[in-house]
RNA sequence: GGCGCGUUGGCCGAGGAGUUAGGCAAAGGUCUGCAAAACCUUGUACACGAGUGCGACUCUCGUACGCGCCUCCA
């Protein structure tokens, strides 16, 4: 499959280290707070791309990890770590936080119906790991010891401006971010950072150069490595992580290991809410309960991630959501279809049909997750669906793994849309005889107890088909 | 202040120099016992100005507006 390289800017075929095997670090939430859509935007696209991997025949092993530690409310590398902040704002430790969060994002991942990752490390449960990483950086001296921590020298690191493609120098100009004046370079930034005197953290350990806690950064390098080592294929996150969090992530690993850190960079790209970045400030962090309470389904909302590209700058609005609800539900029709069973005549050409969407969205899917593309596929395939008067009985046409398909890529549970149960089908078979003896009195009272279980009927020359309102 | 991106019909959103993206919504129509649903049709979209092309919404320059990054961020 081919994907855009932020490493190269070019869109690439993916060739893995060791096919078919194929590696993917994504990086993953901070969990001390409810996560917004703009969050789940981004991580239902990396579980895209390891939909779109595995139908390309390839295995990913996939690392999300957990940040339940480290950050900084601001990379001044000074200030409130966020966990002991969303501490203090609940009355909690950080710890229960961050398990709190931990867990509803994991359930969330579920309710998303992701693809579960191998491997969902946590940051505090890596910290020997970390602090090995960052005595092999000390060892090779990369690293010097100021008051507040042990910090990157990252004028060691000749590359360092490369991947982000900064000019670090012109960004000085303009900008007004206090920084420790100890540090050598304003670029540098913290690998271990030193507890305050004057209170104790929830979270600190020991280490051979005081007790303290990890830099923010330091995670993600440490984890990859331990769990996919020190050449990763795919490394995905967030475009804002391009200049700082990724820029350093390159400088510690490859500093470390003297390998090359990623050999492909997928970013995603924002979305805006009221043409708006979504932040805590402006209130518009909507979440996934925000959604379902007003009667979307989180379906409908994977739905309208897939009718953007991920590398364009998308916007999200109710309006659109509630399209993306319609949409869904006119492919849940189509998908029902295969229920039906008035009728068993199935036109021939339907297979070609079959065949020319599911390789439709195929090439879509993996040239660059074009998803906008593969939709308009999908959305040509209801519309034929839904224009047969005349539709395959039983399982018919749909047992040929079109609709397996259609879930493996999109996550959409197509093929398991249960039937109606027999005492609607019988309701339906009254109705049609009532009809047939045109006690037009009593089809209306079916039709009614049907609609008041949520079935809908259509009147087709061929008889009724039914569909969930 | 520096760097970069964008501006597509009521809304979302692709696209690419000359051929319908797609979806949602709207209007008209077909079908129907009535509905509903579905289907069909329709809308003269490409911010503005100039330039280069036989031809530009698609390339170039400028203008306006918007956005992002440079600060934690998905």
């Amino acid at each position: 499959m081919k994907l855009y390289n932020t490493l190269t800017k070019k869109v690439e075929e993916i060739n893995p280290i060791a096919p078919p095997a194929v590696t993917i670090y994504t990086c993953g939430p901070t969990v001390y707070d409810y996560p917004h859509v703009g969050n789940w935007y981004t991580f239902i696209r990396y579980d895209l791309l390891v939909r779109a991997l595995k139908i390309d025949g390839l295995e990913p092993k996939w690392v999300m990890n957990i940040t339940d530690v480290g950050h900084l409310v601001s990379d001044a590398d000074e200030g409130e770590d966020k966990l002991e902040k969303g501490a203090r704002r609940e009355g909690k430790t950080a710890w229960d936080v961050a398990k709190f969060y931990g867990d509803y994002f994991t359930e969330g991942l579920k309710r998303l119906n992701f693809v579960q990752p191998t491997y969902l490390p946590k940051a505090t449960e890596h910290i020997q790991e970390q602090i090995d990483l960052v005595k092999t950086l000390e060892e090779k001296g990369y690293t010097y010891k100021i008051d507040d921590g042990i910090y990157y020298d990252t004028s060691k690191f000749p590359k360092y401006s490369d991947f982000a493609q900064l000019d670090i120098d012109e960004q000085q100009a303009g900008k007004r971010v206090s920084f420790n004046e100890q540090k050598r370079n304003t670029s540098d930034f913290a690998l271990w950072k030193f507890s305050p005197r004057d209170h104790q953290r929830d979270m600190e350990w020991d280490s051979p150069w005081g007790k303290g806690f990890p830099g923010w950064h330091l995670e993600c390098s440490a984890m990859s490595r331990k769990y996919l080592g020190d050449t990763i294929d795919i490394h995905s996150g967030g475009i804002d992580h391009v200049p700082v969090h990724h820029t350093n992530e390159i400088a510690q690993s490859e500093a470390a290991t003297g390998q090359q850190f990623a050999h492909y960079w997928m970013h995603t790209n924002h979305i805006l809410v009221d043409d708006e970045k979504i932040s805590k400030s402006l209130g518009n962090g909507i979440t996934l309960e925000d959604i379902e309470n007003k009667g979307y389904s989180l379906e409908a909302f994977r739905l309208h991630v897939y009718e953007s590209h991920y590398r364009s700058q998308s916007k999200f609005n109710w309006e659109s959501l509630e399209a993306a609800q319609n949409r869904l539900n006119d492919l849940h029709a189509a998908v029902d279809l295969r229920h039906q069973t008035n009728v068993n005549v199935m036109p021939d050409d339907l297979d070609q049909m079959f065949k020319s969407t599911r390789e439709g969205i195929h090439k879509a899917i993996l040239d660059d997750l074009d998803t906008p593309k593969a939709l308009s596929v999908l959305s040509q395939f209801v519309t034929h669906m839904l224009s047969l008067t005349e539709i395959p009985g039983a399982e018919g046409k749909y047992s040929d793994g079109t609709l397996a398909f259609f879930d493996d890529v999109f996550g959409l549970n197509l093929a398991n849309r249960p039937d109606i149960t027999d005492d609607q089908k019988q309701l339906i078979a009254d109705r049609e005889k009532a009809r047939s003896e045109k006690d037009w009195q009593r089809a209306d009272e079916l039709r009614n107890a049907l609609e008041e279980q949520g079935i809908g009927l259509r009147d087709t020359p061929r008889g009724a088909i039914w569909y969930r309102l």
